[in-house]
DNA sequence: CAAGCAATGATAACAGTGTCAACATAAGAG
DNA sequence: CTCTTATGTTGACACTGTTATCATTGCTTG
């Protein structure tokens, strides 16, 4: 998505126009994120970093939660992504549900800043947005990828229901862990997610 | 905890001291996260509807952290009550969890701003601080809280992962609710909750 | 009761932020 | 080559948290 620009850094020439400043703002944040527990994501500090003027920034993106908003879809794409591969490599079945689960919070715990920012912005995702399905979409994949590998013989209420047990309980573990509340356990995760039974529902 | 002050409004007079202004702070910022979703909670912000100059909580709160740390603890202290008292009222056993389970996804409901408040400060209190203790605490009365509500019949192991579980499955919940992602069904949360089974750890 | 000290408040200032309007430059289309 | 459009810059405004300095009040102690 975000297409590979120069990385020697600042160009030395610093010409007038940058090539892709909004590729490079993304590439930028999306580092910080990636880098750091409470990156600074401010306008201010990013175009100072990438060698532009502050308000060079808003001929690409209309404001601040503007910029926000893309790392944050491209962070739901990242994860959603990791999800259909733990989904595909760990098969159906029970098996496979658990580990789609164990991968949720792994991804959380390494990129947990990134996961942060994804539910501040989708919680206050601007419905009458010009384009509202782009977010909506990304979500869309993630939660049906989520309700996929649910387990077989189900009815659909009971689909709907254990999907958002499952949701539920690996996104709270995830923030639980990453607030600082439950050190990061790998094995005590597995087990909690092991946890689950459908057996009487 | 905070104590009763005169509801009449700001006082006509508006004397040069103004009794507690603490208190009134910390009250005011209570007020706004009860009944907004996104409450300001500016240093200056407060000062300006407070009546009194910018600076002048400096007297009372060394930064805004620590405002907004008190205000954290005062709700971890009311989550911890209706926790406990949940706890009592539905009495012991796997009902008695049950219910105290779906007390904390309603409690976050209800004061959604002041949950997110209580994660959020938590998750940096910083351990090496004066007073280490005072937040620590009213967390651990809460975990120690959830652990006391598990079903018997358990080893030290199974209830701290069974409490685990349980924290997270409500939190997780909670919070998707809370960001938008899943509508408030008390029937579902009910039944989400129910899905939780200990017969197979 | 008076004096003095500590607690509490106000003002002014600094650095930082998001954002807008006006201006400058480069790139591309006709 | 010219002109339009995209892009970047400068300056400004209204905020914010924070500090240093000064003003006022109230409590304590002689």
């Amino acid at each position: 998505m975000l297409p590979n620009l120069p990385m020697s850094g600042l160009p030395v020439n610093a010409p007038y126009h940058h090539g892709d400043l909004r590729a490079a703002a993304l590439q930028m944040g999306m580092e910080r994120l990636e880098s750091q527990e409470q990156p600074d994501l401010g306008l201010r500090a990013l175009a100072r970093d990438l060698g532009v003027s502050a308000t060079a920034l808003y001929r690409h993106f209309p404001n601040k939660d503007a910029l926000l908003d893309a790392l944050a879809l491209e962070g739901l794409n990242r994860l959603g992504r990791s999800q259909a591969e733990a989904a595909t490599k760990a098969g159906g079945g029970r098996d496979g549900f658990t580990e789609v689960g164990i991968t949720y919070v792994e991804w959380a715990v390494e990129h947990p800043a990134l996961l942060r920012l994804i539910y501040n912005r989708v919680g206050q995702v601007d419905l009458a947005a010009d384009d509202p399905s782009v977010m909506g979409e990304a979500l869309y994949q993630l939660r049906t990828g989520i309700a996929a590998t649910m387990p077989d013989g189900m009815s659909k209420d009971q689909r709907a229901a254990a999907a958002l047990h499952a949701w539920s309980l690996v996104h709270g573990l995830a923030m639980l862990i990453l607030d600082g509340q439950v050190p990061y356990d790998p094995a005590m995760v597995r087990k909690v997610v092991l946890m689950t039974d459908f057996r009487d529902c």
